[in-house]
DNA sequence: ACCTGAACACCGTTCAAGT
DNA sequence: ACCTGAACACCGTTCAAGT
């Protein structure tokens, strides 16, 4: 007799979906990191039996795949089509955000490499990057060139940039993840390596926001170069 | 009395070693693809019980690892640093051989994002990376900086080249997955996503050789044009 | 130093059964 | 349609013991 007027709600069963399975998968990296990922850790925070997954996810696979897509979807896409912007200002702030958003969860960074990027925000991303690179003056095939290359170097550099981390949230700050690379480019030999020890200021900050920034803007200046 | 000069070889226990337990691993995954890859598998090509390979890797993770630098140093470096050869000529040779290389070995391509690039083959490619840029024109802290935008274009590529595929050698041909791609693109609404399916045909090419030197290219263009 | 033997605490995935 | 129950064939890693 106690609280019939309400379905049950307090209680750990509310219904599946795939919603949910992907935000209880979302929460087990950001809380254990990559390792902590399974169908079962999974199942377990949902209180159900690790087949029960499988009405929603044909595999352990295509639970990562949706884990990308989610994060993707939480980027502020919207950013690519802001009124009355530059097309390259659009362009770097998606990039800086989209960033911001994958550091957030970086488990997630490490998978995007390792599935085809074929979901709705991926095709959108996609979509908008062809728009703005089509207002910077590029013939449409150029366009699209530009979108996969530009695509390649943000998402590329953010799984590296997390590989050297553990992969878990939150990350340390980029000085401190600076201040070891740095430590690890003093044991080189100058003798062996003389450009990569001549340069070791710069090249412990390959994981910094100015790296980032840099290597975009240089890619944007190269596809608009050449046409 | 049987062959007791030379030291037995032909039963299947040569011993051991940090070589051949990489060796096996690359010959498990290039036999199998990426899922056939596990402790035991690469034990068990060694006629050895799973917890033999903790002699020489402390895990698996750091295994992963060796399979990349090994496959990494099989890459043609030495193109970097080819006599008489202009600069961005030796950059792209290397660049589309390390995609030779890497695509015989998929499986590989697919953990080169999931850790650190801190091997010793990175290294010494680093190293020739800021030559040549610097031969470019670049100033040492852009020399460096390209060399790592140059490293994520071309790893990334890689990575999401092959995550197209079952990772699995031999991979099809880049004809059959562009047409797979252009397939998929088929099934795009023209109404929701103008851009991309105007573009199809070269969208469904974002995997190819011309693609990976245009992208390359244009990074290179842009290195250089800011400086 | 390097391997075996045995065990521990996990995995993803399947099938049949209940409701 | 969606979940439980139970099982199968695996995992990575550890510790102690042999040589």
């Amino acid at each position: 007799m106690t609280d019939t007027t309400t379905p049950r709600r307090r209680g750990p069963k509310r219904s599946l979906s795939l919603d949910r399975v992907v935000e209880a998968a979302l929460e087990v990296v950001d809380e254990g990191g990559p390792t902590a990922l399974s169908i079962r850790s999974v199942a377990t925070r949902l209180s159900v039996l690790p087949n029960a997954l499988y009405t929603y996810v044909a595999s352990r696979a295509a639970l990562e795949r949706q884990l990308v897509e989610r994060v993707l979807a939480e980027s502020d896409i919207a950013l690519l089509a802001a009124p009355n912007q530059p097309w390259r200002g659009r362009i770097l702030d998606y990039a800086l955000s989209l960033r911001t958003t994958m550091l957030q969860h970086p488990a997630v960074a490490l998978l995007i490499m390792t599935a085809p990027m074929d979901g709705p925000s991926a095709l959108l991303v996609g979509e908008r990057l062809i728009e703005a690179f089509t207002e910077g003056g590029l013939e449409p095939a150029d366009a699209s060139r530009a979108s996969y290359a530009l695509m390649v170097q943000v998402l590329g550099f953010l799984a590296l940039e997390v590989a050297e981390t553990e992969a878990q949230p939150p990350l340390p700050n980029e000085s401190q993840r600076v201040a070891e690379r740095r430590a690890a480019l003093d044991f080189l030999d100058a003798e062996d390596w003389p450009m990569t020890t001549a340069t070791r200021d710069v090249t412990a900050q390959w994981i910094t926001t100015d790296q980032f920034t840099w290597a975009v803007n240089a890619l944007l200046d190269g596809v608009t170069a050449s046409s």
